[in-house]
DNA sequence: ACGCTCGCATCAGGTGGGAAACGG
DNA sequence: CCGTTTCCCACCTGATGCGAGCGT
């Protein structure tokens, strides 16, 4: 269901491939149905933490299903074929068309449009959850090389679900405001060589005016459809080759929301956006000329990822206060504005879920000289127990009062979250599900283990040291010096063809390769690690009481909150399990971890 | 002499809070 | 009147520049 344009917004390779695959809305594939019944229950939730493979996962695009935002690449494009028929199209609206009455804004794509013709993209995925499913085409693989298929990855998806799980705020400002939690990426499958544009766009969620009323966020009327303003950011490396942006986490940390229309200047690095609206990111991946323009010669070349988890709210002024805290507690800029922070994070700043930015070093500091013994496994305990323990152990206890959803153990599903595309027919499905996370939070440990499924998380070293716990870092340790890279980039030439700083990249990629291939059939042993992990985890009573703290915080300055913390976990230890029992030991490089991963989904 | 690393200081810019201003 | 927006504030981060120290 995505609505509207492409939500899947691929573009298809091609007119005959597009109608191809193309499908009406209403022709559910039987394989869908079937696929959906098979994750009735869990699926969601299991589309929730893992990458399922497109050729199993053939579902239809039922927002009601958590697993609809899952990437399953169907046939039918995405954008719908732009004026200039740049696009052939595919778009298949058919199934996601807007709501009546509802036009999606067009505006805001002038600076773009040189470049990319949306064409029709209406800019707006809603609706979301009409489960009616749109069809989603047969699934196909992307036009990025012979096998390979784009796969995204959320770099800071626990961040990102925190925020959600309370209805993601997003404030605007004349001048323009950063996100927070901001968009960073992890890509795989790309060719090494062909170059490609990365950027992220802002569409309308849903066709509704929001508004905080009663502690809940509650619909007020329809969306202002004729907002106008940019509504694309195009990450300043762009374009670059496919071997750069798959060499390090794709960080969307400079973007700024504004709700200044009139905005003349650095336009290239705001995104207009409307106050009281909910709106869904979405990264688009075009493969380019090393000009910077699209290559209309070749094979398609967009793709699109959506991850509901990043919806939020435009505000002016923060309306809940557990979003308030949150932003506050993970926030490094505003380290100004937390209570009782010495008591809080003198102790242990190793706990937080997002440390600051000079927690970064730190974090290596726990695990001694080993960039790579914190195993992805490991890392995803810490993660996750390490602030419940600390923080989150009493949300239950109080009842929340404004919190859009229930408080639940989102971490849980924190796991490495991969998203392929929708290229090629992409069900739009994706873009507008909505999270659903009780289903999968409740269900998680009888979830997990049925698909054998397996999410793996890796260390990363650190492109954004706010979020420590990116998976790629170790394997792009692994191609050579990736977290020191910090090229410089101009961002007042978003086309200008940038050379990739990667040199001798490719080697490395290329060896890692054939390691994947190698490793297809031997990740065993890391589905077993992680099975147990994760069971592991399972047995915390964790759920977020994040919020709740926070509030407790709020409600009472005298620190209580961060005293009744249970048994905390301490660094050490884990270093200890983590030093044991990773898979990335020298013996077992990075490369070769990340070559299990790969191995681990497409096994599976 | 040269290059590199490190620590310190500076400053631009990001943060939410709160009050004032605005607008329906 | 009330909800929303704007502006200013204090606090903080992070990039940058500079100089000292060290090794070659």
């Amino acid at each position: 269901m995505l609505g509207g344009e492409g939500e899947s917004s691929t573009f298809s390779s091609t007119k005959e491939a597009a109608e191809e695959t193309r499908k009406s809305p209403a022709a559910v594939d039987v394989d869908d149905l079937a696929s959906r019944s098979r994750y009735s229950e869990h699926g969601l939730q299991a589309a929730d933490r893992y990458y399922i493979p497109p050729t199993v996962s053939k579902q239809s695009s039922d927002t009601a299903s958590p697993c609809s935002f899952i990437p399953y690449t169907s046939s039918g494009a995405v954008y719908a074929p732009s004026s200039a028929g740049r696009y052939p199209s595919s778009l298949h609206l058919g199934s996601v068309l807007p709501p009546a009455g509802f036009s999606p804004p067009t505006a805001g794509r002038s600076h773009f449009s040189s470049a990319y013709q949306l064409g029709q993209n209406p800019g707006c995925i809603y609706p979301p959850y009409t489960g009616s499913g749109s069809a989603l085409g047969n699934m196909t693989l992307p036009s990025g090389g012979p096998g390979l298929r784009p796969q995204v990855y959320l770099c800071n998806r626990p961040l990102w679900l925190k925020f959600h799980r309370h209805q993601t705020e997003m404030i605007i400002t004349k001048q323009g405001r950063r996100m927070f939690p901001f968009l960073s990426f992890n890509i795989a499958g790309l060719s090494l060589t062909a170059h490609y544009n990365v950027f992220v766009e802002v569409v309308l969620a849903d066709p509704n005016h929001w508004r905080f009323q009663g502690g809940k966020w509650v619909t007020c009327g329809k969306a202002d459809n004729s907002s106008q303003g940019n509504k694309v950011y195009i990450h300043p490396e762009s374009p670059n080759t496919g071997a750069h942006w798959m060499r390090q986490e794709i960080s969307f940390s400079k973007l700024k929301l504004t709700n200044n229309k009139g905005t003349s200047h650095n336009t290239s690095q705001m995104i207009v956006l409307q106050s009281l609206h909910k709106y869904q990111p979405r990264l688009h991946i075009v493969e380019v000329t090393e000009e910077g323009v699209e290559d209309i010669n070749s094979d398609i070349k967009t793709q699109s990822f959506t991850f509901p988890e990043t919806q939020f709210i435009a505000v002016t002024a923060y309306q809940n206060t557990d979003i308030t805290q949150l932003k506050i507690d993970h926030n490094p800029f505003a380290k100004g504005f937390r209570d009782n922070y010495d008591s809080m994070y003198t102790a242990s700043e190793n706990d937080r879920l997002t440390p600051s930015p000079t927690d970064s070093p730190r974090a290596h500091q726990i695990v001694p000289g080993a960039r790579y013994t914190m195993q992805p496994l490991f890392q995803e305990q810490f993660v996750n127990n390490l602030p419940q323990n600390r923080y989150y152990n009493s949300e239950r206890a109080v009842p929340q009062t404004n919190s859009l959803l229930s408080p639940q153990s989102e971490d849980g599903a924190s796991q490495r979250w991969f998203v392929t595309s929708m290229q090629q027919g992409g069900n739009s499905t994706n873009t507008n599900n909505k999270l659903d996370l009780t289903p999968y939070e409740t269900e998680y440990s009888s979830s997990l283990l049925p698909y054998s499924i397996k999410s793996l998380s890796m260390h990363t070293s650190h492109a954004l040291s706010y979020y420590p716990d990116s998976p790629f870092s170790t394997m792009s340790a692994g191609w050579g010096s990736r977290a020191p890279y910090q090229r410089k980039v101009t961002a007042s030439l978003p086309w200008s063809p940038r050379p990739s700083p990667t040199a001798g990249f490719s080697e490395d990629s290329d060896k890692v390769k054939p390691q994947i291939e190698e490793e297809l059939n031997g990740s065993g042993g890391l589905i077993s690690t992680w099975t147990e992990t994760q069971s592991a985890a399972l047995s915390f009573e964790k759920a977020d009481s994040y919020a709740l703290a926070c509030k407790r915080r709020r409600l009472s300055l005298n620190g209580s909150s961060t005293a009744d913390s249970p048994a905390d976990i301490k660094c050490e230890d884990l270093v200890s399990v983590a030093t044991n029992s990773s898979p990335y030991s020298k013996e077992n490089p990075p490369s070769k971890a990340m070559a299990a991963y790969y191995s681990f989904y497409t096994a599976t």
